[in-house]
DNA sequence: GAGGTTCAAATCCTCTCGTCCCGACTTTTA
DNA sequence: TAAAAGTCGGGACGAGAGGATTTGAACCTC
């Protein structure tokens, strides 16, 4: 399994240098086929790429390392979709908690339960 | 849904003083049922109580324990049964590996549970 | 010894997670 | 610029995961 510092160099490092991907692109480099990807933006709120006028879906790095992510939570780590989806929305609170320390302490949480995802394969 | 706080509780309080537990037991301790009991010992090679001569199954503290941290995989932390095996299982390394980084690991964790108590309250 | 519990194993069921197909449209390539 | 390659949404299909139910006999508890 990778570690945290491999998987972001990887992210870093092997997404092209573009301001925007197409679909076949960011399905060859995440190893999946394109229409996982269009299945997985109808489950991942979080998976959610431009479109062009024409309707073509334009991915960001961002949304690259999104699908990356996925990948990893569902194919590596043995989640379900459900799983995957709690982990990568953090618990959604009260929307007016935002940017308060509220918010701060949910993210310090996720980044524990990040950690434990990690150590739980190791022992 | 049980907080961290309370499912630490509960293992750590509610499973009685004795020395063997019935199936029935077991499945009105974890919160499932008893089929679903017989299903999991078919998937995990971990959860494999002694049998008595008659063959009904004799489930050890350990055992519990066992069908409790299944069930907080695949139902509170969004699992599927493999990716529950996998951790279970752990990754067979070198074996001499163990007592040593293992139990390292084994402390940290513990320790970053109890951390994530306390923000559980926080929220 | 009656009523509840457990047994193994087969069958059945539902939901998950894609997979396939479609004609229409867009973009790329020669 | 025409043909080839890629993409669109959406609905139908399906294999397999994860149980749930059934059965009839054995068991154990009061």
């Amino acid at each position: 399994m990778l570690t945290r510092r491999e998987r972001t160099w990887r992210a870093m490092t092997e997404i092209p240098d573009k301001l925007y991907f197409k679909i076949g692109e960011v399905a060859e480099i995440a190893g999946v086929e394109t229409h996982v990807l269009r299945f997985w933006e109808t489950e991942f709120r979080n998976l959610a790429p431009r479109k062009a006028k024409s309707g073509h879906r334009l991915y960001r790095r961002k949304d690259v390392e999104t699908v990356m992510r996925i990948r990893e939570l569902l194919y590596d780590k043995g989640f379900t979709i459900a799983g995957a989806r709690r982990l990568l929305n953090g618990r959604r609170d009260d929307p007016d908690a935002r940017d308060t320390a509220e918010e701060t302490l949910r993210k310090v949480r996720n980044g524990l339960e990040e950690i434990l995802t990690l150590l739980d394969g190791k022992t």
